[in-house]
DNA sequence: GTCTATATCATGATAGAC
DNA sequence: GTCTATCATGATATAGAC
């Protein structure tokens, strides 16, 4: 899953794997269009023509990165409001919004606080690029998981039409991906500034300032139509 | 300022702002990294050499194309908040949140109502981009409005301390950004469908709902420490 | 499966005539 | 200021040996 570096300034790995963590790296830090199969081979290893004979072409490769990191978040995502709702069956407490706002939101945070590389930034920020095929392939990874967490929040605040519920649901997910894609040069223009000493009770602080942020918007009164 | 087609089914205007517009139509579908300049200056209906000639590289384009249309949205968010701020003066009644909100958000989502080129989505997006040069761009234009904005906010909603306005911000600028990028395959993915006859009708509906989304986030309460 | 070597093409940039 | 022509480079992709 993560990088191993071995003493040549490599990634370890068999082929594909290593080629896959080598562009994640790059991609995140340049995008995957400044990035080049030279680049991605170079760090990975291995040759230049590995890339086409794994994934066929760059594209490819881009969605099989992309793919592996949004199938295991909303594996994760599904498992944990099943978890929820197998739980309100035996207790007949209905699922909190609170809660399944955590599962969604929550476990993306959790996540992204683990791994350093800024894979999760870059799986955030991709969301809404303009590209075809990367929509196409977001629509797809993320059409079970959108449907469930959207049927749970219409039972779980039935004063909010499902209309509502979709849009807000779309601006949650653009708060959480800006709380991951941290323009922190903005932050730092507003006058933000963190030192080394508390950084680590900063990280610790998003999930609880986001979650706030997103239940209010989530539960906010409806506009005067 | 909008791009004028003439019969040649090129942009007709002085070389530089033809330029300007053809690579803001063109960034605004592909992204910058995914246009040429020899597309660029073929829809201009301009020398391949006149990008270097008026902008020095492709990257001072890139940086002249944002910073127009970012120099205008936030000189009228400026504007906006003057405003707001001396009729506050006039009346003894203090600047309210929700007007705050209007004019910083209210003025983006006015002023991408306008055009339809796709513009406004690439400016959002952009301010995520990882590329330096462009991260720097933004936090240099964002700069004073985000600062003024912010001191406004912290005397509208004396409750709310100082940090969490900041990251409220910054999550609100996720969500607008949402807004506009509009992932629409997204939300046909959770059962969302707009009919041709309600297209103006739910345009108008954006603004509003984003409204009370951003103003329930950023009212409220605090999460326990 | 993995390599070397190469084909083919598009890119950003510039020199220099007009 | 605008053009043509071209350079040097780097891109993706593939053919074919091992």
């Amino acid at each position: 899953m993560s990088a191993v570096i071995n003493e040549m300034g490599r990634v370890a790995a068999p082929t594909p794997e290593a080629v896959l963590d080598a562009a994640e790296m790059l991609f995140a830090r340049q995008g995957h269009e400044a990035t080049s199969m030279r680049q991605i081979t170079a760090l990975a290893g291995v040759n230049l023509a590995a890339v086409n004979y794994h994934f066929g072409s760059k594209e490819g490769l881009v969605q099989a990165v992309l793919k592996r990191r949004l199938g295991a978040l909303n594996q994760e995502r599904l498992n944990q409001l099943e978890q929820l709702e197998r739980q309100a069956g035996l207790t007949g407490q209905p699922v909190k919004a609170s809660q399944i706002v955590d599962a969604f939101f929550g476990t993306l945070i959790r996540l992204a606080r683990q791994d350093k590389a800024g894979i999760w930034p870059l799986l955030e920020r991709s969301m809404t690029e303009p590209t075809v095929f990367i929509r196409t392939l977001f629509a797809q990874e993320y059409s079970d998981v959108l449907e469930r967490y959207k049927q749970a929040l219409l039972k779980a605040l039935p004063g909010v039409p499902h209309d509502e519920i979709v849009w807000r649901f779309q601006f949650m997910l653009g708060a959480a991906s800006f709380a991951l894609t941290g323009t922190k040069e903005l932050r730092e223009v507003m006058g933000w500034q963190e030192n080394a000493q508390d950084a680590a009770q900063e990280e610790a602080n998003l999930l609880p300032r986001l979650m706030s942020f997103l239940l209010g918007g989530l539960r906010a009164p409806l506009q005067s139509p």
